[in-house]
DNA sequence: TTGAAAGCGCTAACAA
DNA sequence: TTGTTAGCGCTTTCAA
């Protein structure tokens, strides 16, 4: 298949290549009446410019990589999913693709993907942040990158980011509207600056309330499933017992309240949970996961801007993505 | 930043680019010693061979799009994911990019994004089927494209795919172990051929049973949450009652159970379940569900040596990948 | 306003 | 076995 060039649109249009060039560029120094006509016989022949030249000339990619990490599944499966279309429909829009890969994780070491060490894209996105052992690797590519979800955004780099702090005010103080008082919290450690925010954020709602929180309903140590629910199990055996949990994300609550239910607790009515994302999966446990909402998609979009700019030169600042409200299901009940 | 190129190798190794080219690529005529100097000062120097000059000259993109569907409901978001990370496997030790996109929905229809119509990639992947609405869009294409998880094979094109009918017949027969007989079939016909392969595994482990099927057990439009739900109810009001449900999918399945749960059925004492697929879902709904798993990771991994195939002008068969074994979880009991 | 010409980094045909 | 050379399709500089 012997693909028309910009060669045989300037022989139609009896025109040199630069002009039709430009033409399709829409740089100035084409006569309109010469423009028109190059640009309708474009149309008609239903001719595309070579991407591959243009990646050649310009030594770049108009490409941006999603790495996903081992480490952060399978929490975070959903959670790709939903930014990954946020990033193509951003991309689409503004001529970029997204390349998905992944880490390699090889005899215990993260390393980066070919596509990446190759130098073959453009920019990077990470998830929630960038794994400890690439750092360095990753500054050494002294490539563009943006990291989405980030918890904080002390370090020196471009995130986009929500305010977790206010979300979890906001799911306390949710739970403290449904009458609640006694209301312990679960939280993650595993990435510090996340854990503050949703802490002080409870904590804010709780210091409305004026009441003292017993020390052991303030747990840290939810990282994964099982740590879940082995802080559930102290939560569940602390005096006073509290009537509600807050946790700093869904999949922890999940875990937490199907802990809960095999000690043979009532959900909602012995305990009642909130979440925070707002992920697949809550909508199908039982009772449906109430929690707030994040905007992953919105974050996806962010973040390809981001890139963007950040690839073509400019100094674009971190941003944020509101919060989305409250989704009331199942697993909170009133407390009287 | 001025990149090294293959020129400035040639200097340091005293011979010429296309030596170097020769040397890198593992073409015969250099001499030992030279293309081992020359792959020294290669690796001393770090130098990678611009990939955007390759693609150029080759005309080629060295890369693949896996184009997801909005329209495809939220059931396969999970099932994108793990096809992803078989892709991305493969791809990367072929030496092809996955870029991630989906098609565009504008009032009402459906088209490619402008990574495909520009043919600004080698060649397509589709989850399941390729939506009726763009066939012939893709035809017009001529881009080569695989099929993952296709139901059935009959069309003329390549696919990877697993044997439905095989794991339908498992499910229904690890229900018979289990001592079940009355045992009802919650299908979803929204693609026929995948309804067909389903029910006939569910009938042919039923008919080693020599027990007739009441007409109400078989229940064939279980396409979505409601759908599902509705069909469950058929199920519970029916005489007499099936003590286990196969479901065609865990979806299904999840739906079919809440629906259960809600009416006031206890899981699994009043009802089991099985469903297929061994979604991410399944192991923290409650009870977790047992399933048959399907090995997605590895349908991507076969997707992609096959797209790769045909992209280099070969023509592979459509590939089957053998069916995983029951997941034994809390969902079905031991009926006597 | 338009055209001619050079060149991006690589590969492959051909000549030495 | 090795070097020389041309050229892939595009953009841009420079000259007309």
């Amino acid at each position: 298949v012997n693909k028309t060039t910009i060669r045989d649109i300037a022989r139609l249009a009896g025109v040199s290549p630069a002009t039709v060039s430009f033409a399709i560029n829409g740089k100035k120094g084409v006569g309109e009446e010469t423009r028109e006509r190059i640009l309708r016989i474009i149309e008609e022949t239903g001719f595309v410019p070579d991407n591959n030249s243009r990646r050649f000339f310009f030594r770049k990619n108009f490409t941006v990589a999603l790495v996903g990490s081992p480490s952060a599944s399978p929490f975070s499966d959903i959670f790709y999913y939903e930014v990954a279309k946020g990033l193509d429909h951003e991309s689409g829009a503004r001529g970029y693709s997204v390349i998905f890969t992944e880490l390699r994780l090889e005899n215990g070491r993260l390393s980066f993907p070919k596509v990446v060490t190759t130098r073959d894209t453009d920019g990077l996105v990470f998830l929630q942040q960038v794994p400890a052992e690439i750092r360095s690797g990753l500054r050494e590519l002294g490539l563009p990158y943006v990291v989405v979800d980030a918890s904080g955004r002390e370090e020196g780099f471009v995130s986009v980011y929500t305010d977790y702090e206010q979300i979890a005010y906001a799911a306390t103080a949710y739970l403290i509207g449904r009458g609640h008082s006694a209301i312990a919290f679960l939280g993650a450690n595993r990435v510090p600056a996340f854990y503050m925010s949703t802490f002080l954020g409870y904590k804010r709602a709780m210091e409305e309330l004026r009441a003292p929180i017993p020390p052991q309903w303030m747990q840290a140590g939810a990282n994964d499933d099982e740590s879940a629910a082995r802080c559930m199990d102290i939560l569940l055996e602390s005096e006073p017992r509290p009537t509600a949990v807050f946790s700093a994300t869904d999949m922890i609550a999940i875990a937490a309240m199907n802990r809960a239910r095999e000690k043979g607790v009532r959900i909602p009515e012995g305990v009642s949970f909130i979440g925070i994302d707002d992920i697949q999966l809550s909508s199908y446990v039982y009772p449906p996961l109430t929690t707030v909402r994040v905007d992953k998609f919105e974050m996806g979009k962010a973040a390809m801007d981001l890139l963007i700019r950040l690839i073509e030169g400019q100094k674009p600042e971190s941003r944020q993505v509101a919060p989305g409200g409250v989704m009331e299901r199942g697993s909170v009940s009133w407390n009287r």
